[in-house]
DNA sequence: CTCCAATGATTGCATTTTGCAAGCGATTGC
DNA sequence: GCAATCGCTTGCAAAATGCAATCATTGGAG
């Protein structure tokens, strides 16, 4: 073959790269709605404002968890169920969702009701986020990261 | 007509409004070469590492000027020559661009030479990134916002 | 003037991705 | 049993993308 060993990746830009792994309208959807609304499910994000479709979620799901943002598990509970997690590369996502935010507040028509978690963020200063994370440490990581 | 005032968003939410503007492979990059790399001109654009095609190029920079993420100018020197600015709305994505640096810094296969501007950002605290900022404003926005 | 390279795009066409609706097998609750 | 629910797949049309060739206009050299 020409080039056995090809990179995968369009270039070593640290942006690039970022842009190769949730550069698309709806995979920080998904981790928005898990940081956010506490969504675990396929079914729960499938009820998200912006519609996403069956396809596409799962498709989402599959890369997310092939590039180390996501972890799923079978509910030991229901055996049809299955729960993602953040794992600490998608709790570190935290700072960047909540940048899109803050742009987004201050030039887009965002629903006021919907500002509002990141409104409080803001007025937290500096920590809010760190702790933000922290929460979601305790409650996607079980102790360990 | 059955609903004259349907909205264009998918939904109010800042994040994903933020992702209706910027959510996909492309406009990050070529705001980020107007940040890293001073370029204004299409064909500045057009050789990024990335290669871009120059079809979806002249797209995303409608789409960005329309979105008042950039403004277009003819060159006064040059009439074939168009120019490209941040605007006030595209120099305030630098937090965003710079925190998915920071999380690909971390988390992706970076090539060494293209973190070092991330990584001299970093050590330079809470402020350098307003001074970048500010740098841009002084080249972009010729003295008004 | 004439030629020619360089400018910001546009066009045509094949491939890929998306959007949408229907359906699938397995499992759970009743 | 048996309908409802689970995560997920399939089929198919529409849209977006990737790629190469090409465009009209301009600027500069001779």
């Amino acid at each position: 073959m020409e080039n056995p060993e090809a990179s995968p990746h369009r270039s070593g830009c640290p942006i690039n790269l970022g842009l190769e792994v949730f550069g698309d309208k709806w995979s920080l959807l998904i981790v928005r709605d898990m940081m956010f609304s506490g969504k675990r499910h396929f079914r729960e994000f499938l009820a998200s404002d912006e519609g996403i479709s069956t396809n596409i979620l799962a498709d989402r799901l599959v890369k997310l968890v092939e590039a180390g943002v996501l972890t799923r598990a079978g509910d030991p509970a229901h055996k049809l169920k299955a729960i993602y997690s953040l794992t600490e590369m998608g709790i570190e996502l935290l700072p960047i969702v909540a940048e899109i935010s803050r742009w987004s507040r201050k030039y887009q028509p965002v629903d006021p009701q919907m500002a509002a978690t990141g409104e409080a963020r803001d007025r937290g200063g500096p920590g809010a986020v760190a702790a933000q994370m922290e929460a979601l440490r305790r409650i996607h990581l079980n102790g360990e990261i």
